[in-house]
DNA sequence: TTAGTTTCCGGAAACGTTTCCTATTACGAG
DNA sequence: CTCGTAATAGGAAACGTTTCCGGAAACTAA
């Protein structure tokens, strides 16, 4: 880490013996300049190895040519994606990602909006596992654009932000799927959670009779739950020929429990989760899921997001809705054993 | 996203009544101020809802608060507990995190070095998958303190950087482990790779006899080399009794596939893998495997990262090295099948 | 009261860019 | 050859802070 002394532009611009006005030029290819001098002005850059002072850029020209990423856990299972997504489209652009984990906590979600500026970034796209009351009221007063990812219930059109959501039809789908391949005793594993109980809702609604001994809520939406639930399940008389997990970890923990207790997936009870996580494939058998778009969703929030900045617009906020997409493994291939069952 | 005009030091100064200099030593809490107008400015700043500009801020001060983190894929296994990691230690200390992904590709991985002072950040740190012969060159003349999580071979201690090591005594560990519950056909599945060759050297060494037909070299350390590994293993007409993974989506692959072949594990085969993901708790038999200890060196990193931007200091450079750990789980619980292993 | 300290505060320079505005040069047309 | 215009270059202001330095005010001690 050798200390040199840093080199400005008027360095470049005594070297190459010409103003520093005509060295701005020649970095930021603004034109009005002579191929000539630009040549010389670059060698002069080349030789000192001078780079731009950033903070002076941004301090000028009002940008930071960076945005912010804002996620419940890194560590969960589908964020990686998101991370990398967004990443991959900001650089296209010459944007860095700074990342922030709000641990799902709304005051931590709406602080980070409400700070957005202490964050030195043109823009935040957040993933909010919890809105407050006053979500939409801090969105539409922040400073700077914010893309909002947004898993959970509908936010109310009026909000000041692009949205890049899905359909919520996920829960069905896996309802449906179950339905489908023939099973009349549908259990539901999950835990409480505002954000997605549609998850739950699809659950009640695709059946015509509900049966309370087949639901069972554990405290979060972990391996454990899974693992008790299939704990409870074993332990019913009647046992359920079907689980719809509200997520793949949740599937994950009932699979594994469903082994060591001796239940076959699929033979005795199929298996469908959602979140289509990358840990379903690793399982044996392989979970199957609904796929909620983590890395197309959160690449449209990133192009939104960049293309509000670009243009320094106010107007018409887009809202963006993916449609969820069924993906059938081993682990709910169970009325027709000897077919291909993906299409 | 409303436009307001952006409020400055100037004008809190005017609405508290005071020079723009007592306004600074407000915020910054740099003393040579009374309470009293520390309050009113305080008031004043509160009313207009001031920010200060960081832009300012860093040009003047010479400094960013961001930090940056270089891995090669966030959606690499233990990658995220690693930003998360960094994360945690650089908010205690006011720092943001840029993330880059680099592919592990080692010109990539070079670049990002090189051009650090793009990245608007006081220091790097990073985390490369290989080392080309000018690593350590650009380490040395970077104009900022970088810090290096260092899986590979041992760096010259020539290096201007901290860097936090493993021990490289993970492979030993896998292969003591298998020899010491009684298992003496033990094969190696992994992939041909400079940086972690040592981990297969360990297979090497351990054995006083390698029998070369009980070595599997896919082209990745991925879960398809762990499933390409079993199928070669078990068409083997005399089995290996263990199987010893370069890491664990190797060694995850491995279990999947024996399921599927009817091979049991541990009963049949005994299975070791090394990083200590957190894929292996939800397999089943849940892994044994080598902690790596990801969190610890990557916490280490950031400390001594900071420690240095903070001290601006040139001096000694810290070569911390952590031992892995290994964790026992189902698959290597093999001889004494009725005693807790775990110790 | 007064001189000497200490405390508190404001003006202004500096950080390193971009860009407006003006001046110079080059060039083509008449 | 001369004039008008376009192309090119440079000076200086501005971006919003921090901090040096000097001065005013408020104390303390005689």
């Amino acid at each position: 880490m050798p200390n040199r002394a840093k080199v400005t532009i008027e360095d470049v611009a005594e070297k190459a013996g010409v103003g520093i006005a005509t060295v701005s030029r020649a970095i930021n290819n603004s034109g009005g300049i002579s191929e000539k001098t630009k040549a010389k002005v670059l060698q002069a850059i080349d030789e000192l190895g001078f780079i731009p002072s950033i903070a002076a850029q941004s301090l000028k020209i009002r940008n930071t040519n960076q945005i912010a990423l804002a996620v419940p856990d890194i560590r969960n299972a589908f964020m990686p994606e998101i991370a990398w997504s967004v990443e991959q489209a900001a650089k296209q652009h010459g944007y860095r990602v700074v990342n922030i984990n709000t641990s799902g906590i709304g005051r931590i979600e709406l602080e980070t909006i409400r700070d957005v500026k202490k964050l030195h970034v043109d823009g935040l796209i957040i993933l909010p596992l919890a809105y407050p009351k006053t979500f939409v009221e801090m969105v539409n007063k922040s400073p700077v654009p914010i893309s909002v990812i947004n898993y959970g219930k509908k936010l109310t059109p009026d909000i000041r932000a692009d949205v890049v959501c899905l359909s919520q039809q996920e829960g069905r789908l896996a309802m449906e799927h179950l339905l489908s391949i023939g099973c009349t005793r549908i259990a539901y594993a999950g835990a409480p959670c505002d954000i997605i109980e549609e998850r739950y809702n699809a659950y009640v609604n695709s059946l015509s009779h509900v049966d309370v001994s087949l639901v069972y809520f554990g405290e979060d939406f972990s391996l454990n739950t899974g693992a008790k639930a299939a704990d409870y399940f074993k332990s019913l008389k009647n046992m359920p020929d079907a689980v719809y997990a509200g997520n793949d970890m949740v599937a994950i923990g009932l699979i594994n429990r469903f082994k060591e207790l001796g239940v076959r997936v699929p033979e005795d009870v199929a298996v469908c989760g959602i979140d289509n996580n990358i840990y379903t494939t690793i399982t044996s058998p392989q979970i199957s899921s609904v796929s909620i778009m983590g890395v197309e969703v959160s690449r449209l929030a990133t192009e939104l997001l960049l293309k509000r900045i670009r243009e320094n617009e106010n107007g018409v906020y887009e809202k963006v809705q993916f449609e969820p997409r069924l993906i059938v493994r081993e682990s709910s291939v169970k009325m027709r054993r000897t077919t291909t069952y993906l299409d």
